[in-house]
DNA sequence: TATATATGTGAGTAATCACTTGCAAATATA
DNA sequence: TATATTTGCAAGTGATTACTCACATATATA
């Protein structure tokens, strides 16, 4: 057994999730079959129904865990006091992102396609906190900078996590410029 | 038999395809089986392997056509001449996108998280055009300004597609007002 | 008209799918 | 220690998968 936070979880069950998210990650979730995950993480196939019920309920959880990691992101932002700050650190996010969280990231964003689990909503708190910031900074159109500067975070994780974004630094500086933060 | 340009195909190829770009768009490649299409278009699932011999040759046949369909909206601010122009009307493009077109550019922003099909050089030209109208117009980083404002209109496009962008024509002419053209 | 080719079907195929079941071993609790 | 519960596996299940094949009909060409 190991201690995940404060709730004890088996050593196969870790293994379960830890080789459904890369492979969900990756290869998507229907290209991923239930004896596949358990071939990789070197279990029973049974085992994963065991503690799951069932494959869409091995993907909840796994997103459960993915969406804390966000959570957990943005948090830093909300409480921030200083307007500039707000803004600065969401241009930093996206480069903030550790290379061993990068399937969490890509599975959040694959499914962002899939009906079921596309919420908007998530980014509504963030999306208010940037709205003030503008506001505060006399911004002419706080929310539709607000907007656009989730875009700008948006686009800019999608192809670091496609692998396609090699003047990562330059760009990022080019933002703080633009912003003046 | 009917005319497409000026290649003949019969009517349930056509409709072979237009059933496939239906599912592949909103349910996923992987979670539409030929059988559905087949069920769908009205044929029997034979005459999607005469004509395509495999999956993934459908596939291929439909991501041709959505290709052209990407270029054609390229071309004209390819062919520009003016600078403000270039700039204008790659603000203009996500919100050019017919209703009817929806599912060839789902598909294609969908494929683009798989690595096979994702090929970031596809929008070099656009990027190169913009870089030179960000030159012509002074800018201090014209290929940084061109990358941002690919980006954005990549997140416009990823919007619009999902269905959650409900004030498209505010943040055009935000953005227009931004780019003063 | 005769014949070759293209278009179409329906009934197969083996492989794989998500999931179940019966039973054993490990662990927690009394 | 005795017993209940949890964790685990191997061997299944019927349904569905992408794809094939034999055969028929429609169309193009000689």
């Amino acid at each position: 057994m190991q201690v995940i936070t404060h709730i004890y979880m088996t050593d196969k069950k870790e293994k379960i999730l830890k080789s459904a998210l890369e492979l969900f990650a990756n290869e998507g979730v229907n290209a991923t079959s239930t004896s596949k995950i358990a071939k990789i993480a070197g279990v029973s196939e049974g085992l994963i129904f065991r503690h799951f019920n069932n494959k869409k309920g091995l993907l909840n959880s796994i997103i459960e865990s993915a969406e804390e990691k966000a959570n957990d992101l943005f948090a830093d932002i909300l409480k921030q006091k200083d307007a500039k700050s707000v803004i600065k650190k969401t241009i930093d996010l996206p480069f903030l992102i550790k290379k061993s969280e990068y399937d969490y990231w890509k599975l959040q964003f694959k499914l962002k396609w899939e009906e079921e689990y596309n919420n908007p909503k998530k980014m509504q708190p963030l999306i208010e906190k940037l709205t003030w910031a503008f506001l505060e900074l006399n911004y002419e159109k706080p929310s539709l900078e607000a907007q656009h500067l989730i875009q700008t975070f948006e686009s800019i994780s999608t192809e670091i996590l496609k692998g396609n974004f090699s003047n990562q630094n330059e760009f990022k500086q080019f933002l703080k410029h633009k912003y003046s933060v």
